[in-house]
DNA sequence: TCAAATGTTTGATC
DNA sequence: GGATCAAACATTTG
């Protein structure tokens, strides 16, 4: 599910509805996503004011008064506003108008309070829709393995997961084994070019929802209907009708046009 | 019925 | 330090 653009669409619709409101109760049902002690976090968080929502990658930082909760939506995590608590929700806060959700049937995800913002997670890299054509160049040819495990790690580069890189690495004609270092510069500018082109259509279309991904609203977005190879092992390349292929790069299923698409 | 696969990150190991 | 792999978990797919 949520990778860049899922998470800005989430962000884009909720932000309005909560900031300037106050966290008057929480309660939680998961140690794996608060990690850590619920009363601590309860109190931590009740009598907070939320100033603003950023993201930063795939990551959800909802400003307080004082101090943060983090929230990452891993696999299958859900924010959402005035829902319904089911089975799968984690946490649950009450705001002076309004409640908000997580949801999270694997529990991958994230919810929890730190007193400062980024101190006690791993760094993660430039953002993916903003980072500079230079930047993003010279610092891939440094890279070792392969192009499409590079752009899956979020130390490298944040926001970027296994759709929009298949989708990013087609669009720029470059097979996912290629080693970064073999890339002219003018292809690796052409595969920043088309990743954030298509991370931008991806927002425009409120983000792909491939199984139950919905924003913080529930709605679905439509960007999967465009997808041009993840998920279409057998089905004809839009651009030359080779069948799709579907290999293991780096563990993940990569789909990609073994026409279009040579080291 | 069961094995394999699923969008994520992390931590261990080489 | 990087690259690689397994693990965390529940549900769906073949």
């Amino acid at each position: 599910m949520p990778e860049l653009p899922e998470v800005e669409t989430v962000v884009r619709s909720i932000t309005a509805r909560i900031v300037g409101k106050s966290i008057v109760s929480a309660s939680f049902s998961s140690h794996r996503v608060t990690r850590g002690d619920h009363d601590a976090t309860g109190t931590a968080l009740v009598g907070s004011t939320i100033s603003g929502v950023e993201r930063r990658g795939k990551q959800i930082w909802i400003c307080l008064d004082r101090g943060f909760l983090y929230v990452h939506l891993g696999m299958t995590g859900k924010l959402l506003w005035n829902g319904e608590p089911g089975k799968y929700t984690r946490a649950c806060l009450q705001l002076t108008d309004g409640v908000l959700l997580f949801d999270d049937i694997r529990t991958f995800g994230r919810f929890e309070f730190f007193p400062e913002r980024d101190t006690a997670l791993a760094p993660v890299g430039p953002d993916a829709l903003t980072v500079p054509v230079g930047e993003f160049v010279r610092r891939l040819r440094e890279r070792r393995g392969r192009i499409k495990a590079v752009l899956l790690s979020q130390s490298f580069l944040a926001g970027v997961g296994n759709i929009y890189s298949d989708e990013a690495l087609y669009s720029a004609g470059i097979h996912p084994r290629t080693p970064p270092g073999r890339l002219s510069e003018a292809r690796a500018r052409r595969l920043h070019t088309a990743m954030v082109e298509i991370l931008e259509a991806a927002i425009t279309h409120k983000g792909s929802s491939i199984s139950d991904y919905v924003d913080g609203l529930g709605e679905r977005g439509s960007f999967q209907q465009l997808h041009a190879v993840y998920g279409r092992t057998g089905e004809p390349c839009p651009r030359c009708a080779t069948t799709i292929r579907r290999i293991v790069v780096g563990q993940r299923g990569t789909y990609y046009c073994p026409r279009c698409q040579r080291v």
